[in-house]
DNA sequence: TTCTAACCGAGACGGTACGTCCGGTCTTCAA
DNA sequence: TTGAAGACCGGACGTACCGTCTCGGTTAGAA
């Protein structure tokens, strides 16, 4: 988030459009050029503002990215589909959308990478773009429960070790299939994946596992 | 792999001592430095060689990099373990040992975030460093299959998709542990893990499933 | 000069100091290591200065060296000692004086064998350096007409075909002896000079010539 | 001079047509590209040599340089026109034509350049290029003694300083006057100039010391 | 004829300076 | 106090050249 002043505001107040202007012209300029060739000068330059504006809001360019792309992710959302298997199909599609707009494949990798040296900038990235996305594990996670597809959480555990497990798994999944591995995600990896997810690998993979409803 | 002149060799040929020399201190380098301070002088430096001396070879900071961790991750492998449940515990904590390497986690993560915009880069990451792991996959799989663990591949069907399936969950999951979400991967994470691999979702998550023998 | 933006001034201006402080630097640099071993870097290192902040105001090092040394030779002056003789006398001593610092002689051949491939260098170096120097010709010229020692210019003609002859002749020779026969120059070789300045091979070289008023 | 080796010769002796194409490059690398941007890498491409073979002759850029132009030097040649003036106009416009030729101007002012930090140069300098060419001086006094257009030396008196001296003047003027100043040399020049040289700056400039026999 | 030392072309090597670029800060003026 | 403009410091970049070296291979003259 932008560093905002405290204390009482006195003197010309912030330009709000600027901040917008900033987070588009970042976000036009991962698309453009990627995080190694992006600029500070150019992103100024883009959002019609001076050097001195964006550094007076983020610290660094790591900062303003995690800024800038941060709401990309927040548009993700998990539309009840009727079934556990459609529901992760569904969000795992739409992860992948996500992960093939240039701006943020670019710029999620660039701050994770940074972050493996930076414990400040991790704390960041975890909050504003990581662990936001939970909110999905643990809606589908309830849903399903509520339809009896998986069994309720035993009397007095901890749920949050095994949320965070599935949404490791699912998020790693998807991440290094289109980031590593770097193969497009279609409707037929989804359904695979997801089998995989819900039956285990031990599971005969026959049709009725595969595609059928629960 | 460093850019070795091709057509018939004449004048002095390259030192492959300098070879090595360079690729141990780009390791050394990313160790005490991580990417980001990591500098071509300063690989240089610590190498004892000049700096022309690495550019006739590499063309830059990350195909310098891809080859110098490459290597590592060559380290992996896959002992028989008895069942596919301790195997695939065994691989999960060797990969996880594996990044929490400072030059493991900080190489894989940059050069990942570069080949996001830089197609030469993404092909070489996948040669050197991520499709040489799957050997893994096929290793275990053909095993559990001998075992009987899990069921022989249909005639007639292409197992790759499924092993690269595997692979991502495998892998993803892991490299999301402990490089996005930033948590340790522990013998009890692992076990986890496997267990949702192998039993899926939906399997009660009962002491038979979680640590039984298979 | 230094190339300043023209244009009405917006941002922060440039700062005069450290346009004196490297020029400053720049002079100790051609004292301390010559023109050769003067490196733009310990030139900035001298000043207390980034290179860019060179590199912003002069285009290369023989531009900047050109600055640095003009200011030298506008050091010279025309006292007047009372006749033709003795002014020659003194401005040759005082230009050979000049040349023997080092960061005047190594700073001028330099110049002037990169002017001989560069007409932008070649221009400014007889602006600033150069062409200034006339004045000494001038103003010895006149005063030698004023009192008689030369005949005054015939009506309508041009005596600048004349003034750079001259200013050729004493100049070349100062700067030959010196910089090319690398032989000093004394009070005796001044004098031999002057008499074959104002009297002519063809005078015979007698006491009276050499030494005595005209 | 291209250092041969001492010794007894034995094994292959060194390709003398080499060492031509080697100075014939590199008075052709001279013209084409001017001192600064002459490189040994392209003095080789152009000789058909590689670098080895240079600096098996010659120790550095300058010494090789130092030998390719100063064969040009000994080109000049002082024919009897005649009288004294003639002579020295001659010789002023041999010299000034020899300036002119771009290898011989910037390969001259650039070892001059150089040989005022380097002593070692400024010796070769001097014996390859600049003294020899007091032949002419030496050649041209005597001519003129003996036509009694000067008087002859003194008994007991050492000819040398004088010799000296007016090479420096007519060497330095011409220098001067074509890398310097800048302008060119033509026969008007070349004749007032002589006008100065013979009759000195007190004589009346009329038409019959200008132009008229001795 | 065979030996052999010195030659040759090619090109890698260590070293060093170049001129450019960018990150992040500071300084000026205007709003 | 904000904002635009742009100069500032520091430092890495990738290139170019110098002069040295190490290859494989050639070429006289000596044995």
């Amino acid at each position: 988030m932008s560093t905002h002043p405290t204390g009482k505001p006195t003197g010309r107040p912030r330009s709000a459009q600027a901040d917008l202007a900033i987070l588009d012209a970042t976000r036009a300029a991962l698309v453009a050029l990627g995080w190694g060739k992006l600029t500070m000068s150019d992103v100024a330059a883009r959002a019609g503002v001076a050097k001195t504006t964006l550094y007076r809001r983020w610290a660094n360019k790591h900062d303003l990215v995690v800024d800038a792309v941060a709401i990309l992710f927040d548009e993700l959302e998990l539309p009840d589909r009727g079934s556990l298997r459609a529901d992760v199909e569904g969000v795992v599609l739409q992860f992948a959308a996500l992960l093939e707009r240039p701006e943020a494949k670019t710029a999620l990798m660039a701050v994770v990478a940074e972050s493996t040296t930076d414990a400040a900038l991790r704390l960041r990235v975890r909050e504003a773009v990581v662990n936001r996305q939970k909110r999905l594990v643990v809606a589908g996670r309830a849903r399903a429960q509520r339809r009896g597809e998986i069994p309720p959480d035993p009397a007095g555990s901890d749920p949050a070790p095994q949320i965070d497990l599935i949404f490791d798994v699912i998020a790693g999944a998807v991440i290094h299939r289109t980031l590593v591995t770097c193969e497009p995600i279609d409707a037929d990896w989804a359904e695979r994946f997801t089998a995989v997810l819900l039956g285990g690998l031990t599971a005969p993979l026959d049709g009725q596992n595969r595609a059928g409803s629960v």
